[in-house]
DNA sequence: GCAGTTACTACGACAGATGAAGTAATTTTG
DNA sequence: CAAAATTACTTCATCTGTCGTAGTAACTGC
């Protein structure tokens, strides 16, 4: 299990990379992530969708609805150019995170 | 350089992981982290502060005063074995982390 | 003697994560 | 066929940690 406040800096950036394979919802999302991760991080519904407010609102992302005539209906969202450049950047970042942390951390 | 955000969940562990090597004050490890990052990452000062409040309330380190005939007085810091076991879990979990954020990071 | 560095402390603002609860439709199961 | 589970969110209030700003205080170098 990951605690939210290590990975919290990467929530933006995991649902990023989950809709490069293409546009998604909520709770589609957090079941990839739960399998991809191997139950190791469960990103809670309230972070997840305030996650998807936040993206929508820095233009890393767009919502839309798809016909749907049955079932709750469903908000998909779809990564922008921005959101990509944005996902990039994330990712260096992500290798300089690494290099810096794994300094501070040694075999006990 | 490294965002706040993202570093944020390993502040603790950081200025645990240099209290390993002796005990310390505020604007060594400050320094100290600055160096051995090469400059990626630079800890603020209140949020520096505010962790050694953080780790001590948690009994994960203890504070104290030196000898000190001059200077301003320095509050000094040391680990203790509870922030020692700390510190072991969060490297694990850094394992943990480095395994699954990998797997959202891609090369494009 | 004044600027710069060392070494903090206090305070208020803000962002992101969370728990709890609720809504609403569909699907499964007993 | 009714109840329980699952899907798919939304709202709201709270908490934690970071940050900007500012201030205090002593020493050090020019």
């Amino acid at each position: 299990m990951i605690s939210s406040d290590v990975i919290r800096g990467y929530n933006d950036t995991i649902i990023l990379s989950l809709l490069l394979d293409g546009e998604s919802y909520g709770y589609e999302i957090s079941k990839r992530i739960r399998m991809l991760s191997e139950e190791k991080y469960i990103m809670k519904e309230t972070t997840l969708y305030s996650a998807f407010t936040r993206l929508e609102k820095n233009g890393f992302i767009d919502s839309f609805f798809m016909d749907e005539t049955f079932g709750k209906r469903r908000t998909y969202y779809r990564i922008t150019p921005l959101g990509r450049a944005y996902y990039r950047e994330k990712c260096e970042e992500w290798k300089l995170t690494q290099e810096v942390v794994s300094k501070f951390i040694r075999e006990l």
